[in-house]
RNA sequence: CGGGGUGUAGCGCAGAUUGGUAGCGCGCAUGGUUCGGGACCAUGAGGCCGUGGGUUCAAAUCCCGCCACUCCGACCA
């Protein structure tokens, strides 16, 4: 077997630069390109089919908790942004906007979404006039704009796809309840399709969503030790009905505000799928996002059989209802077995002439590089048994992973040193003063307060006694 | 916005110090032989050298400006 090393001529050592790594990964896999206008990036099949399959696996459990889709208009009246104060001052400095359109300056500018709460609460407000109307509970697959000054492929990038749900309630409880819902949505999500553990919790103040009371968030961590958001939901409290009037006649016959919530994902999933799977011979993509679950490659297909035989078997993992390719393109089969390394296809049989002689089939699984031989007959059913497997193996891997690279932390000594690579668990006082002195002194930030954990002990930063205990990390 | 890097064929690069009108590897096309871990032979196609100006008989090469991309920070999904 080839060596570790000898891969990383098509790609960066993983080890030495991360991030140059991750380019070549994505690039070279065929998930993304360059767009020409910078920060853009074209969404490739291969990164599209894994949108796709997270789209086709999120929308049915957003259909499953009582939410129906919608569209609404990309571009917001410039107007509407600055209603809310914390909202417009939050994306102001990043947002695109349209002053010129139709061949004549625009008499109000258009702000191209950068996020949807404004032009959809202004749209709720009309349509909620009773307690009867509520709740609304909708969902929209769409594209948004922030003009970012650092982009990367997935991770950000100036428009990117994702979703945004947008719920209107009765009372507090009932948004809550469903903010609270829907995190626990991503995070069933993140771990049973992705094969991403995470932590989820509350945002510090200083990390919420503009506009929002509280944001509830989702944090993977890495391969480099770095922690990625995956996933927010806001519960935004009667910030945004104020805002945008969206008041009902309630039982008691008052006029109240509406309670809202929202909570995305975005196509950055993708980036945390290949920074939490990946190896030096590219992506490792977990069965249940894979585009491609198990990629059939004939051996000497011109001798006689062997295509009808390889055809034979791709029809029978098909019906089975495994996404299977039978690649009978002109390369030589060495080729052909690197390319889906690096495209991360979790498995890989060979039927050869020696295959079809003996009656099996030779079959290799990507997450852990081992090979073996197994009977044609039947081979549907123990291939879905190799990648139920697989996905379970990839999400222990990377719990047990994530998990030694967590640490506690009693004072800001351990803490600097820790927090390099690694999940810092602490104590905080609670005051913005100390966590903006974190971060600038160690380029970490608060991730998640997590949910399980009692305060106890001191602020890791000033000593005083703790009000919260925090995850802090290096973040992208 | 600050700091670094890079722009020459689809990709990766050489050529620049010593100006003379562009080359290598991979890839691509055709034909043949191959096919169980990135096959081989032969033939062939493909480049206003990022861009604007300057110097010169002559610029990929020297000088000045600009632009784009990329990486690292501050801002963010």
């Amino acid at each position: 077997m080839a060596k570790q090393t000898e891969f990383v001529r098509e790609v960066a050592d993983m080890k030495a630069d991360f991030p140059q790594w991750y380019t070549d990964v994505v690039l070279k896999t065929g998930l993304v390109d360059y767009g020409p206008v910078k920060g853009t990036m074209v969404i490739r099949p291969y990164g599209y089919a894994i949108w796709e399959i997270i789209q086709k696996e999120l929308d049915a459990r957003f259909k499953a908790t009582g939410h129906r889709n919608a569209y609404f208009p990309m571009f917001i009246p410039e107007s509407y942004l600055k209603r809310e104060a914390e909202h417009v001052e939050g994306f102001a400095p990043e947002v695109a906007v349209v002053t010129y359109a139709g061949g004549a300056e625009l008499a109000e500018k258009l702000v191209v979404r950068p996020t949807s709460e404004t032009i959809i609460c202004e749209m709720y407000a009309k349509w909620m006039q009773s307690y009867r109307d509520l709740p609304i509970k909708i969902n929209q697959w769409a594209n948004v704009v922030r003009w970012e000054k650092t982009t990367r492929p997935f991770l950000r990038t100036s428009e990117f796809l994702w979703q945004e749900g947008h719920t209107a309630h009765a009372t507090e409880e009932e948004a809550l309840a469903e903010t609270m819902q829907m995190l626990e949505v991503y995070r069933e999500f993140a771990e049973t399709v992705l094969a991403v553990p995470v932590f989820v919790g509350r945002k510090t103040e200083k990390e919420k969503f503009a506009g929002a009371v509280a944001t509830f968030g989702m944090e993977a961590m890495m391969l480099d030790g770095k922690s990625l958001q995956a996933g927010t939901s806001h519960y935004l409290g009667q910030n945004f009905a104020k805002a945008f009037n969206m008041q009902f006649l309630d039982r008691d016959g008052k006029h109240k505000y509406a309670y809202s919530s929202s909570w995305g994902v975005s196509t950055r999933l993708i980036g945390a799928l290949i920074m939490a799977h990946g190896d030096q011979r590219g992506l490792v993509l977990p069965p249940h996002v894979a585009p491609v679950q198990a990629v059939i490659i004939p051996i000497a297909d011109h001798r006689p059989g062997v295509r009808e035989k390889a055809a034979e078997l791709f029809s029978a993992l098909e019906k089975a209802g495994i996404r299977a390719e039978l690649d009978s393109r002109d390369y030589s089969p060495g080729w052909k077995f690197n390319e889906w390394e690096m495209k991360g296809a979790p498995v890989r049989i060979e039927v050869g002439p020696r295959d079809i002689e003996q009656g099996t089939v030779f079959v290799a699984r990507r997450d852990t590089l081992e090979k073996q031989t197994l009977p044609m007959e039947g081979l549907a059913g123990s291939v879905s048994a190799l990648l139920e497997e697989i996905q379970k193996n990839m999400l222990e891997k990377s719990r047990a992973f994530r998990d030694s690279h967590v640490v506690t932390a009693g004072d800001f000594e351990d803490f600097k040193e820790a927090v390099n690579g690694n999940f810092v668990k602490c104590g905080w006082c609670g005051d913005r003063a100390c966590e903006d002195r974190i971060k600038e002194e160690t380029a970490a930030t608060a991730r998640v307060m997590p949910f399980d954990e009692e305060a106890s002990g001191t602020c890791v930063c000033c000593g005083k006694p703790a009000k919260h205990t925090v995850l802090f990390a290096k973040a992208y």
